[in-house]
DNA sequence: TCAAAAGTTGACATTCTGGTCAGGTTTTGC
DNA sequence: GCAAAACCTGACCAGAATGTCAACTTTTGA
């Protein structure tokens, strides 16, 4: 497969174009049926090609999965960058679980297929993965520690708040039946998100209890948890 | 399979044993590879029975799947019941958040088999399954909501504070995987479990920004989380 | 224009796997 | 002790799914 002949590049349009339409396919496929529920005769189908057509793109059903696997993996780091030292805490962390929600909204089925990976113990992800994810993840945990040490954040472990910020924004995509029936609606819309981000990051930034004294006080309304909030989510 | 010939309950020990044994190696994987990733014989071999041995117990292969999801939805409530109207929120959520934690680090195959099933949209699910988590869930949220119109919270919505809860503990268990990247650990240890109850609970019931109150008194109701991570420079 | 490269595809080979079944063995109730 | 019920299992089947291939058509570059 000589993809570059030397005065060759542009030229590859047509598999530019059918890789797409089948990976498309294919992390729809893989998200809600997983690797062995999903048959490439379906995904043929879903493109309007005929099977041995895949065949001619992707020498194998799990060169397909491998590809989608890498190119999620794009992704992950897009939302972390929205931790950096010099911003305010608040806003930092609101900004990323606001972007963190966002992504999951608008790609469910990569959120699923990622999270059904990890689920079945991530047999497919390279070392090389593991440890892409394992660098990003240390060198913002890095940023949230360096914001406890000037005072800036409660001393609670940056890596088991991120934990906790991943887990419950993608939850709302990844289990979408679950937080529907919380919900009492029949599927989540973007009204739901926006509630959800405004729900975790309450939570967490400034917790669910009142914030007066313990004991006796009773507390009236909370002071506005947020001056700055900003309109809405960031597209993406 | 006429199980009750009027003078018999107890025989059918040799049933029942059987029973679990295929619905243990059932559930440990279909945790793991999914409905359509396990194959029968593989159970049967687990179990040290022959396939066709299984299918004396159970007519399909679906037939256990269901079998199991059941089962489970019994283990659904259990955790629930710390939320009870007169409990103090602050032990009541921690009792919860721990009871849940525990359950999903001592069940783990039923727990990431759960969370499989809901990923692909809870197809085995019925509707009277559904409902009863709807119910049982709808239950605690009015005493959350009892205990926000008390003042006893603050004004969080009950329903996304459950789901943030629900997903920061199923997140060690189900995906264990990039748990243990970000905690830079091979596995997770019972040690991890009850950092990640401490965090968990500080994060949501106190918030993660510095504790100060408004007016400026130093507020004494967190306990101080005693080692301070050294400060690291911020990279990037 | 035209040959080579790229893309297309129906038919086939092969392997799997859920599920069946008939006939056998063991356990139980009395 | 014995018949009936419960339990066991090797062998088999039908459908399905992955992957192959050789012949055919379209696109491309000069």
């Amino acid at each position: 497969m000589a993809a570059k002949t030397a005065t060759k590049k542009p030229e590859e349009r047509i598999r530019a174009r059918n890789e797409t339409k089948i990976l498309k396919a294919a992390v729809e496929l893989f998200s809600r049926k997983g690797f062995d529920g999903t048959r490439i005769v379906e995904i043929a189908e879903i493109c309007g090609l005929p099977k041995a057509n895949i065949y001619y793109y992707f020498a194998t059903k799990e060169d397909i999965y491998t590809t989608l696997i890498e190119r999620l993996l794009e992704g992950w780091d897009r939302a972390m960058e929205q931790i950096t030292p010099g911003r305010d805490p608040r806003d930092a962390l609101s900004a990323y679980i606001s972007a963190k929600l966002e992504y999951t909204r608008t790609h469910g089925a990569e959120s699923r297929f990622f999270a059904s990976e990890i689920l079945r113990g991530g047999h497919f992800l390279s070392l090389r993965q593991k440890r892409h994810i394992q660098r990003v993840t240390r060198e913002r945990v890095a940023v949230i520690e360096g914001w406890i040490a000037e005072g800036r954040m409660a001393p609670i472990d940056p890596r088991h708040l991120f934990i906790t910020i991943w887990s419950a924004t993608q939850f709302y995509t990844d289990f979408e039946l679950v937080a529907a029936l919380t919900l009492e609606k029949k599927r989540l819309s973007v009204t739901d998100y926006a509630e959800a981000e405004r729900s975790i990051v309450g939570a967490l930034l400034d917790g669910c209890l009142p914030r007066q004294a313990p004991a006796g006080t009773v507390s009236q309304d909370r002071p506005p948890r947020s001056k700055r909030r900003k309109k809405m989510a960031a597209p993406s």
